[in-house]
DNA sequence: CGGAGTCTTGACCTCTATCAAGTTTTGTGG
DNA sequence: CCACAAAACTTGATAGAGGTCAAGACTCCG
């Protein structure tokens, strides 16, 4: 989403970050050849929030008021539902978006909190209204991008549909290596997850025991190698063989066919 | 979503349908101003769509040519996974725009097709760029639209979250029953699902059997009544109160764990 | 009335949640 | 830099929920 550059941002270089002009460039398009416009740029990379591990951004049912892109960190958004136990909505990553579907309602859906130490540009609503209708071509890419971000979370549905754990664990690390890719080097074989077990379990609607198990389970097969929140994919692709067969091994579908049901490759 | 008004359209009254006027004027807004432009809105209110049961409205992967708004009937959008399995993500009612996330990446996702004979309005890629270009509350209106859209699949990935089947069922069935609702003189108690149970399954990440066991359970509870694909919630607020527990019958939760935690109806 | 498709019911077995210890990692203060 | 405490993660045992296969009942249509 939006245009992603790997960034060398003048300023705290503590953490590898998007380059923030890049990706509202992308957003502000056409405003941009405006000369005028390009000081409100320059106001808007820098008018900046920083969030400590924990803080939170905003809380649910707050009043939109600003959308966000994240520059570098990420964020979770987390409900809690009715029986008391915690729900992970979506997580976020620099270069992303923060705030659209409130857009939708006026409304902030859910507690955005932070994963690590993060800082994000702030896109105040009133220069978001100002400048939609200075430049008409900044409400067109937004339009994209919620496009885009339904399209996003239609295919979060098909991976929440792997009825199996392995299934659906694969499929979101996948999906969240895809998104850190812009961070690492390594592409998707290396990664390092910002968030605990237990939220990454708790957005696939499993818990942190049976996410661990298969990650050791795989670990023992040598498909990838893990070192807390460190990952590396040892057999490239192994990921997506695991995400393409609710069938385990190739081997049976259930019981009566077939004896040594495994599950696992030789090892 | 949209401006939903009963209907009564002059046309083909078989089905009941949505005024396509309303919703239509909910999206072009100050377009209508405009005399120039109601000569358009007519246009696009008589260039409809019909779908005999069954037929595909748009293919996987096709490039973005229309937006339609659905007048009457219901659709389903659908994948096949890896493994070959069926899967549903979304169901499409009266009211609704189909192919908004398509605006995103140029393209549909997923196989659409019809439930049931169903009438929709087209809205042409490029009278939407004229309307959009012309008016910019166009725009705005399918920003916040699509917005809303995001919000609307955010609680879904809710919704998938409950584990237990019984939860998602309750929840998925108040969804359904919500947007059916329109076109429902009794609410929420009482309304006929368009959809096989083995769609509503795949939309839920379930089996067709574990579907009809939860509801034949509460059939037997007296808490609803089904015949095929009608229902009548007999217990009012029982769907909520099934989905707001995860927690059984006022029982354990597990083994050796509390005795009667109540949280559920009378048995 | 018959036949196809849909829905229900049953038996069985796998998978995952749950509870309960361990073990490792992380963070903090000495 | 080490020691300690608090999280986070792993591992094990167990049972309940849901998937799978199979067969029967019901519906809808022609």
């Amino acid at each position: 989403m939006g245009q992603r550059v790997q960034g060398t941002d003048g300023g705290n270089g503590e953490v590898p970050s998007m380059c923030p002009r890049c990706v509202l460039a992308g957003i502000l398009g056409e405003a941009l050849q405006d000369p005028d416009s390009r000081q409100l740029l320059a106001r808007l990379t820098q008018d900046k929030t920083s969030l400590g591990c924990g803080q939170t951004l905003r809380r649910d049912g707050e009043v939109f008021q600003a959308l966000y892109m994240l520059r570098a960190g990420a964020l979770k958004t987390t409900t809690v539902s009715e029986d008391g136990s915690p729900q992970v909505i979506d997580f976020h990553f620099p270069g992303e978006l923060i705030g659209l579907s409130a857009l939708g309602t006026g409304r902030y859906l859910g507690l955005i909190t932070a994963l690590s130490p993060s800082a994000l540009c702030v896109i105040r609503s009133t220069d978001l209204e100002d400048l939609s209708t200075r430049y008409p071509g900044v409400r067109k890419r937004l339009l994209q991008l919620a496009a885009r971000e339904v399209g996003r979370r239609e295919r979060m549905h098909q991976l929440m549909l792997g009825t199996r754990a392995e299934v659906r664990l694969a499929l979101a690390l996948l999906n969240i290596a895809g998104r850190l890719q812009v961070l690492s080097a390594d592409g998707l074989s290396r990664f390092r997850l910002p968030m605990a077990r237990a939220d990454l379990a708790a957005y696939l609607g499993l818990t942190p025991e049976t996410t661990s198990r298969h990650l050791r389970n795989w670990e023992s097969k040598g498909w990838i190698s893990t070192r807390g929140r460190e990952f590396r994919v040892e057999v490239p692709d192994a990921l997506q063989v695991i995400a393409s067969r609710r069938i385990p091994d190739g081997v049976s579908v259930n019981h009566t066919r077939l004896a040594g049901i495994g599950s696992g490759l030789p090892g």
